[in-house]
DNA sequence: TATTTGACTAATAAACGAAAATAGTCAAAA
DNA sequence: TTTTGACTATTTTCGTTTATTAGTCAAATA
């Protein structure tokens, strides 16, 4: 990535960060930027496309934090399962842009990132499915009935916590009582 | 309560379940009640608290429906949760008013619901507690730290799944997958 | 006295055009 | 190939009018 696509990006992250994907306008990044909006346009097809290639990136990043966690594959699957929730939640929390997703307005304006938090969505689905296997595999855990429902079933668990720990402002009141709540979880799905 | 009202009601709420808050007129209401609409405005002092009484009303019923479920106190506190979540999740189906308050557009426009949504979700936190020391008491269930911080993490997951499940039509597919995961989540806080 | 009525008023939302702000383009320059 | 900024096209904002709907009240009814 050259480098006025780089400083355009990283420029556009931060004012999105600050002012939300509506309040900023595109002429406001390139000054920013110091560059002239002809060069924002020409690395970025739109102002949408653009915002999604910010949210991406803050996703590419989670992918890369959670991808290096369940490389070991010595440890127990139940110190996966607990090592990824707790860093995804640490690591949506600075994901300021990709935050900005889960405000209720998004429903009805943002329907051009719908695709992109999806495949987030299948992408973590996958991950969590095979960690699962993994433990199933390793008698280390026991699921009766299909896993994927039970990743499915987490996920859903996990972004219903965005809201309250994210919007609302709760993360840092009820993130040390989150590892309580893991474990439960993982006792749930250990073999006995 | 008076036939009049009752009537009233009834048939706010089922105008308001078919067209949502905004796109139901009080005219239509009383029109539809055939009843005049001053008599709306006696037994409802406004469109808001008319609404208010609908959806309080549904939580009124899910309160009720509830209540039978710990009222009885043989039963193993795990059975308990496991009839709670899964009765909740069936009620909830069927609250379609209540459902409206999901959308959005709640967080902008229904500013006035605030207070009934955080009533029901102080009074489930408080019976959800209520089960959990139960089950603590009688040595069926194993919590390390504070019970009411599991309350309240248990009611986020509940909610969390309101949205997937009621609004974005996946009720259906998920709810029958639903029982595992509380299978997960009970075994996880029994004693082993 | 408590309740019901419907014509009436007050408040809100929709429709619309003009002005301002901002997204997006492109020929020239580097 | 990349950058620039003046330019155009589109969208948003704002003020005004019109239409709709919320809410009131004096009279009627039970």
């Amino acid at each position: 990535m050259s480098p006025t696509k780089q400083k355009l990006l990283t420029t556009a992250s931060k004012t999105f960060g600050k002012y939300g994907f509506y309040k900023t306008s595109m002429d406001e990044i390139a000054k920013s930027a110091r560059k002239a909006k002809g060069s924002l346009y020409y690395h970025f097809n739109s102002k949408e496309l653009l915002f999604r290639e910010v949210v991406t990136s803050e996703l590419d990043f989670l992918k890369q934090e959670l991808t290096s966690i369940f490389d070991d594959h010595n440890a127990d699957s139940r110190d996966i399962i607990r090592a990824y929730m707790i860093k995804r939640m640490m690591v949506m929390n600075i994901s300021i842009n990709y935050q900005e997703t889960l405000r209720p307005e998004f429903y009805e304006f943002y329907e051009f990132l719908n695709d992109v938090i999806l495949e987030m969505d299948e992408w973590e689905k996958k991950q969590i499915t095979k960690i699962l296997n993994q433990g199933v595999e390793k008698g280390e855990l026991e699921l009766p009935g299909e896993v994927a429902i039970y990743a499915e079933m987490l996920l859903i668990f996990l972004k219903g916590l965005e809201t309250p720990l994210f919007l609302k402002g709760q993360y840092e009141r009820l993130i040390s009582n989150f590892d309580n709540l893991i474990g439960i979880l993982t006792k749930g799905i250990s073999k006995i």
